[in-house]
DNA sequence: TATTATTGTAATAAATTGTTACAATAATAA
DNA sequence: TTATTATTGTAACAATTTATTACAATAATA
């Protein structure tokens, strides 16, 4: 994410980030039935972002990306995968950094790295949504969760990242990780599929989505999950 | 691709391209019932590596992506794909450049910006091997055709590159346009097969083979082909 | 004219997926 | 205690897709 503030003012002068390169993280989480991304907001202007950051000098990418998700959720081990290069030419608008340089006391000139153009490298994490603590960082005073059917308008192509993103995650849900890292540690076959369905956005039929989800051998029938409802109870399932 | 020579002293000077970011191609053809990829070399040297370029300031990623293969080829259309960045911090060696630098007459100090770290976006083209025409660069005094199954030692990661874009060239391979740019406009079912064969790098059943690509429609059958062999002459088909 | 190799496709089998049906419950209401 | 209700687990069957086998239709050659 290119409009991301830096720690201090060496980091500002950028003697310690690659220029002209950035990562926006889409970090999926499943609560209340519902599929939702993480994003910063920086209140005085309303501007809604992906969290982001840039890459250390000394840094591999994959673990510049790690830390900036990391440092937004307070995780540690995290599924992430790179899923698409943001590099047209027009894509970076230098205006919200400078109006956000100005008000952090800094004058930057016209030609600052920061102002230039960024090429942003697309990560998507899928994490245990109650396990996060969202958290700003020095630019965005908000973090928060958004349902994705209520993702409010964002900063230059992040919309667009974000679906990007979404359609990665579609190809690569039968991972098994993908519904690992989204479902509490026991859940009934009902909440599998109401997480599937969410996430494809489609109905699937019952009776041959636990067939599928039986036969693939990743799941382990634990217990009884007496729901006090009037009817038979379903069992628990944990991913082996 | 890192080392790659820039066009004038004003390039060579980075005024023009980003810095610290390139671009490596995996350039697919068939020939001879093998799989192909474009190969550059330094013949001095001997050193090996994939045919690449650096992105101008205004240029959007994806045109330079074009712009690169197309003056390695001289195609004008190009089926192209953003499969990966790779972006270890210590994947870059600056020894190959700065050995190419001091051949062509130019002393870099040892920060000057071809030296340092790159990160690099892999594109892979999937092309008609008999309408390209390969061309060397300012750097590279040889581009050739190799086999998969011979490519010889290659600089930094790029064997590694090559190896991804295979596995995500096979991925797509489905993708009617990646068999459309590698066969030439007509061709047998058993043509065709071989392609698949040979991509995949495993044999097909005929039967079910030709069922399955009669079925998807987008075959046209134009003649028969008189081979000179003993047997039943094959249709010939073409891509609608 | 018989022989040979290869092609196009039908026939059959096996595997996967889609759909319907129904008995087995947990709770609640009568 | 005994129906009633909603939901679950799974069987049964159908439809579709994929795998395998079989075989007639040819182009060339002997």
């Amino acid at each position: 994410m290119e409009d991301r503030h830096t720690k201090n003012e060496s980091d500002a002068a950028g003697s310690n980030y690659m220029h002209g390169l950035a990562i926006d993280a889409v970090v999926f989480g499943f609560h209340d039935n519902l599929l939702k991304v993480l994003l910063m907001q920086y209140k005085k202007s309303g501007i809604f972002a992906l969290p982001g950051g840039f890459i250390h000098s000394d840094e591999n990418l994959d673990d510049a990306a790690h830390r900036v998700v990391s440092e937004r959720t307070g995780l540690k081990d995290i599924y992430l995968e790179q899923f698409h290069v943001f590099g047209d030419a027009n894509r970076s608008d230098p205006a919200p950094m400078r109006m956000i340089m100005l008000a952090n006391g800094i004058k930057p000139d016209e030609n600052h790295w920061l102002l230039q153009r960024f090429i942003s490298v697309g990560y998507y994490a899928v994490v245990d949504f109650t396990k996060v603590t969202p958290m700003p960082d020095r630019i965005f005073d908000g973090c928060n969760w958004y349902s994705l059917a209520y993702i409010p308008p964002l900063m230059q192509d992040h919309a667009q990242i974000i679906k990007n993103a979404l359609a990665s995650l579609r190809a690569n849900l039968d991972n098994k990780l993908v519904a690992l890292n989204l479902m509490p540690r026991e859940f009934t076959m009902n909440d599998l599929q109401t997480l599937y369905e969410t996430i494809l956005d489609k109905k699937l039929l019952r009776s041959a989505f636990q067939r599928k989800m039986l036969s693939l051998g990743i799941l382990e029938r634990i217990a009884k999950k007496w729901t006090g409802g009037a009817h038979k109870a379903p069992y628990l399932y944990k991913f082996i």
